[in-house]
DNA sequence: TATAAGCGCAACCGTTTGGTTTCGCAAATT
DNA sequence: AATTTGCGAAACCAAACGGTTGCGCTTATA
């Protein structure tokens, strides 16, 4: 089982579910409303986002609110981060440092 | 078939092929060199992430180079965007935000 | 020219995935 | 008290995944 961040977000149902909890709790039904598919289906998705910690649940009656933990997503950025410095900074003429790297090797 | 960047990316072989050819285009075989696994297997995710552009190869005789693009980094970041947003300001207090909503609902 | 090395591709196989259906439970409604 | 509603969990299924093995092609080396 592997059930990590990155294989969490793999999903677009997933992705778009994670989005739509952003700003508001919301329950499963409430969910399953936003797109093709079953509460059921959602319900699934919802357990996986769970149990990577990437969304909460709070009973509240017989319903169960779901919400994202928006610091868990900072997991993410953090490994994006190495990509971001490349682009960010003048080293994004990479191309040129792979040649130069290319030809020392021959 | 999926073949989108968060899918390729969800693999950790695949996300430490990235972190590898990041820096100097690498063969399947020096890439395979790094992990517990075979050349036929690298030569697979390798394909899945030329598939979605994420990788560009590059012929040098017998050999085959393999080395990230980077800008197509930039669309997983695209989509953190929104949710940077959200621990960078002061309204990272979310839990208020959302308690506020629901009592609104009732 | 024969052999070895580097590679992609297709076939195959066990496991995982995403979905549906069915069930049972607890909270609301009648 | 009986029924409906919202939900999770389990069983099931087809499709996809990640890996291996074997093949054939091309380029380098003997």
């Amino acid at each position: 089982m592997r059930r990590d961040i990155f294989q969490a977000i793999a999903d677009p149902t997933r992705r778009a579910i994670i989005t739509l909890i952003t700003l508001q709790a919301m329950t499963p039904n409430a969910i399953a409303d936003n797109f093709h598919t079953s509460r059921q289906s959602v319900s699934k998705h919802l357990r996986i986002l769970v149990e990577c910690e990437l969304v909460k649940q709070e009973q509240q009656g017989r319903e169960i609110y779901y919400s994202l933990k928006v610091e868990k997503m900072k997991e993410i950025d953090k490994w994006m981060a190495q990509f971001r410095k490349l682009w960010e900074t003048r080293f994004n003429q990479l191309d040129n440092v792979l040649s130069t790297i290319k030809k020392q090797k021959k």
